[in-house]
This record gives structure tokens, C-alpha cells and sequence, in this order.
DNA sequence: TCACATTGGTTGACATGGAAACTAGATAGG
DNA sequence: CCTATCTAGTTTCCATGTCAACCAATGTGA
């Protein structure tokens, strides 16, 4: 124990009156359904993460996967292992750079995407049908406001 | 906008048009900023919320908390044995069911919660700031919403 | 009262992510 | 060139959660 900064006394406030904590709980129960959906298709919320960053695009290598995922890039790593096992991406080496390579979906993983898409949104659309969509909008534009106040750029896996 | 490749069987929309990635992406900012406050006072979330539940009232079998704080049995059961070993809950024995036991804060653990309680306090505030009070309370009420269309348990029942 | 189901908790096997050590390949400076 | 330093990725250790098996105490019904 260091400086004991010991504050005056503080009022206790209730969990709920913070707003991240009303935030978490809204969230953990959005991605739990998701995840659901997911395992359903042998995908994890990160996995599905991955493989939309791939898709549609050029290759990646894990650094900047990384980057766009808020991951560490040993997460990365690993994560890059699971779904080369299950064959939905593949490695390539860069030529210039013997340390380095790219990852890219297979064409199992192409196929996969779209469909994991569809649960994506159904599950989204589910979650949110209780909010009108103004309502909808509103907590949107919200969000986006966070984000951008944050400069939060990347793409939680949780 | 989402180019090149075709959809064999869904458009594949963007990660952002997900409402429940926002959310995920902005609890994820909150909970990682509070948990860094947290970590400097040797604390996890997972313990602030249990401490938190555990403040100011009776003490609480482990199945009601992982009721509470929407996490298994068998989670609690640890998170309860590393409060135990830091001195901040006790144990104490259901005279009525030798099985069941209930858990509550030392003097040690009751005198940590309000300096936890603050950094909580200022932790949310600090990262809801830039939201002007209107936004605040619509994005808190927009929330609610959800929690209770969902009918999120993570609370109570006395 | 006794066999059996139920319930409160604990434990062990996994899964998964972060931090930091480590490896191999690039690079810069002299 | 040669060595010191970076850098891309991998691996190891650790923390923490879930799931399922398990233990012990309770409750139940005939």
C-alpha cells in the first residue's frame, strides 16, 4: 500500500445510476445473443469479428488486425490459428518481408461470411424491435457522438 | 457501398450498421477505463460489483448474487474465494441449511467501498461529459428501455 | 423411514485474452 | 560489413469465466 490517499467519505452512489453500468449490462446481453447465434455456425463473436474485417478487401497482416480489432496481436494470433484450423482463412507470405504475412479468407470462409451476416443483422434487428426508430436513431446517434468524443476507432470482441 | 464481392446469399452490411457493435464498442471504452481506475486500487470490476452488492445491506447467499450480477455459480464461487483471501467479505454459516452460507463485507472491505465508489462516480462522469445533460438522460432512458423490454435481471428481487 | 430427486456450492477441464519474454528477420550507424 | 536496435509474430504464463461433474445436505413420496 502507498500513499493513502484516503479520500473524505463519498456517498455510495447505486450501480445503476452510473450510466456504463446500465451500458455493460445492454451490451453483454446484445453480444450474448449474438454469441448464441454464432455458436450455432461454430463461430465465436471475435471469429465473426475477423472474418468481416477480411472480407470484401485486401489481405491483412495480423498487425494491423490488430489495430482494427482492439486486440493484442498475440490475440491475434491465436485467434489467426483457430480459423486457419477451421479453414475459413489462410496465410500468405510477403516476399518482401520474411518475418511478415497476410491473411485472407479461403473460399470457405468467403461463402460462410454471408450468412453469418444475415445472423448478424436478424439478431441486431431482434434485440433493438422494442425501440421505436426514432427511438432507434436516437441511441445511434448516441453512440456515435461516444465514439467520436473517444475517438474510439476500434472494434471490440469483448 | 460494400463493393467487390457479390452476395451469394445476403448483403453483407457493414459491422457499424449493427446498433449492438456500437454498444459493444462504447461499453468496452467505459468498462476498460473504469477497470484501469479500478486496477490502481487492486480491485477488478467483477469485485467493485460485488462489493457494491454486497454494501449496505444483509448478507447474500452466492446464488443470489449470481443472480445479481448475471454471472454462474460457479464463477462466484471463485471471485468470492479471491474477496476472501484480500480480506473483504467474510463467510458466514446458514444455521438453517448446513450446505448454504452467505457472504458480507468485512470492516475492511465496508470501509474500501466509497473510495471505490467515487473513482466509479468519476469515472462515469468523466466519460459521459461530453454529452450535454439532455443526451445524458435520453441515452440513460433509451437504456432503460431496453433493460426492460428485455427484462435484464442483473438486479434485484428481495 | 428409506431410496431418490433436488438444491447450494465447489472443483476441474476448457476457452480465450492480455502482458511480457522470445525468435527471426530487417535496418541503421560507424 | 558488423553489431546494435527494431519490428512482426509467436509463445508462455497468468487471470478469469463457462460448463459440467461432483459432493453434501435437504426434501419427498410411498
Amino acid at each position: 500500500m502507498s500513499t493513502n490517499v484516503m479520500s473524505p467519505m463519498h456517498p455510495v452512489s447505486d450501480l445503476s445510476a452510473h450510466t456504463g453500468f446500465l451500458m455493460r449490462m445492454v451490451s453483454n446481453a446484445v453480444s450474448q445473443g449474438f454469441a448464441g447465434k454464432l455458436a450455432g455456425q461454430d463461430v465465436t463473436l471475435a471469429e465473426w469479428v475477423m472474418l468481416r474485417a477480411l472480407y470484401g478487401g485486401k489481405p491483412l497482416p495480423p498487425s494491423l488486425l490488430a489495430r482494427k480489432m482492439g486486440m493484442t496481436k498475440g490475440a491475434i494470433s491465436k485467434l489467426a490459428d483457430r480459423l486457419l484450423d477451421k479453414g475459413l482463412i489462410a496465410r500468405t507470405d510477403n516476399p518482401n518481408d520474411k518475418r511478415a504475412h497476410s491473411l485472407s479468407l479461403t473460399h470457405e470462409g468467403i461463402a460462410k461470411v454471408p450468412a453469418l451476416a444475415r445472423l448478424a443483422d436478424e439478431s441486431d434487428a431482434a434485440f433493438f424491435i422494442g425501440l421505436s426508430d426514432a427511438d432507434h436513431a436516437a441511441l445511434r446517434g448516441l453512440l456515435h457522438k461516444l465514439i467520436n468524443a473517444h475517438a474510439l476507432t476500434t472494434a471490440p470482441v469483448e
